[in-house]
DNA sequence: CGCTCGGTTGATAAAGATCAAGTTATGTGG
DNA sequence: CCACATAACTTGATCTTTATCAACCGAGCG
């Protein structure tokens, strides 16, 4: 179950503070949000919201991992998303969302109760716009994500997904090149790569063998050899530079 | 080439005048849009966009089909989006994009230069909040599909395919139920649902074959079963009801 | 201590890709 | 208007990749 935490961390030291959707608020439109947000915390592998329930709250995610997935009638189930601390949950405008929000490691959220949020965020153009930019962020990642699951060979999907965790983790890791966390199990990371856990399994030994990587743990691995691993990536050589 | 088109069609009599990005908008704000807008046409196959290139302008799509791509080095493509009448061109707050926009059908687009449009966009929540409902909209159809190219079979691809095709044209076509004009080459198909056109056209003739669907042409078809066709989407029957 | 869960590894099967001919349209120039 | 060229499409044979089925391993826990 949800346990409401009573913990209260000021938003002017809150860690996403710069990323979130309050990004762009001022200190009096922090206030506001200040007097509104709740915290909540989930526990690894507890659910956070089902496609298709009436939306009370909207939230962000202040620490931790969550997935948004889609589960088919015979349980085939793919991941769309992947939330991030800083990462928004929920719709302005929409009561319900069409897919699962499942907490994949224990997960902290900055809550809002949806109609009143929604009504600052008609009123607040700096709200409004952090919004959007997220959205616009997300739709990018889905795109990129579209060509991975449509196009992809087993082996890029892992590279792909192994160097974006190596890339995102070098921001809020302690230790900027020490081993990464995988947050999540082998049966989570190919519903995401949209591949089999046995198939997952296989490419992490392969790469392993080749020497790219290397597991402390069955959780925690080093990045060995960077420009292998990006090279198995099949993306562009400068991907994203140009951007 | 793109042609600047000198036909000049009133905002209020535009046929995507209440989808579009102006959907919200009062006639005051119609009059600043008209003012702005110009059109331009493309024919099919010719590029409307390129990857990286700088932004110059934004735009509606009025008539025909556009299309979305990734390419890897490689050449192999993935489509990550089909802009339908009514679909936005460009990001506010963003100079590049990062895919190809190509025109699949004749297109005609309704463009607006970027900066007065974003200038427009700060200005006029009218426009930002629709723009944000295109955004949401687009993000969970790229949802969606992400669960098609993940997890679906040949045969739920192109049945899934087929059965959007179908639900969209009963608003557009002229005839309701008549045979449904495919926008697309077998080529571009396979690209849209990460196939070969080898097994687009193979999984055609099957559902042919069973009787689902017939060929008049090529080009066009239509739905003998339908409830054999949604039967072989793979989705819940009642898929979207609740929404 | 033995169970269970997450993970690895191996053998086999199936789906779809690839390679290779052909066939049907759609032009285009004579 | 016809002959021919070309692009779009279909169909078949074969090969590759990844899924599926199955056995087993090891860490953590009741």
């Amino acid at each position: 179950m949800a346990i409401p935490s009573l913990a209260r961390v000021k938003c002017s030291d809150c860690p996403i503070r710069h990323r979130a959707v309050c990004a762009r608020c001022d200190e009096d439109e922090l206030q506001i949000l200040e007097s509104m947000k709740s915290y909540r915390s989930f526990a690894a592998g507890e659910a956070i919201l089902w496609r298709g329930e009436p939306l009370s709250f909207v939230a962000s995610l202040v620490s931790g991992v969550a997935s948004l997935s889609k589960t088919m009638e015979d349980g085939r189930t793919q991941m769309v998303g992947l939330l991030l601390p800083s990462d928004f949950i929920g719709r302005p405008g929409r009561s319900r969302i069409e897919f699962d929000v499942t907490a994949t490691t224990d997960v902290t959220l900055c809550c809002f109760d949806r109609k009143p949020f929604e009504r600052l965020v008609d009123e607040t153009p700096h709200v409004a716009q952090r919004l959007m930019e997220l959205a616009l962020d997300e739709l990018d990642a889905a795109r990129d994500w579209m060509l991975l699951l449509g196009r992809k060979s087993a082996r890029e999907k892992i590279a792909t997904f192994i160097e974006m965790l190596a890339r995102r983790s070098r921001g809020t890791e302690p230790v900027p090149d020490g081993p990464i966390q995988l947050p999540m199990t082998r049966d989570q990371i190919a519903n995401y790569l949209g591949l089999t856990l046995e198939t997952v399994s296989r490419q992490f030994s392969a790469l392993k063998k080749e020497g790219v990587i290397d597991f402390t743990d069955r959780r925690r691995f080093e990045v060995r050899d960077i420009i292998a691993l990006q090279d198995a990536t099949g993306d562009d050589a400068d991907g994203g530079i140009l951007s």
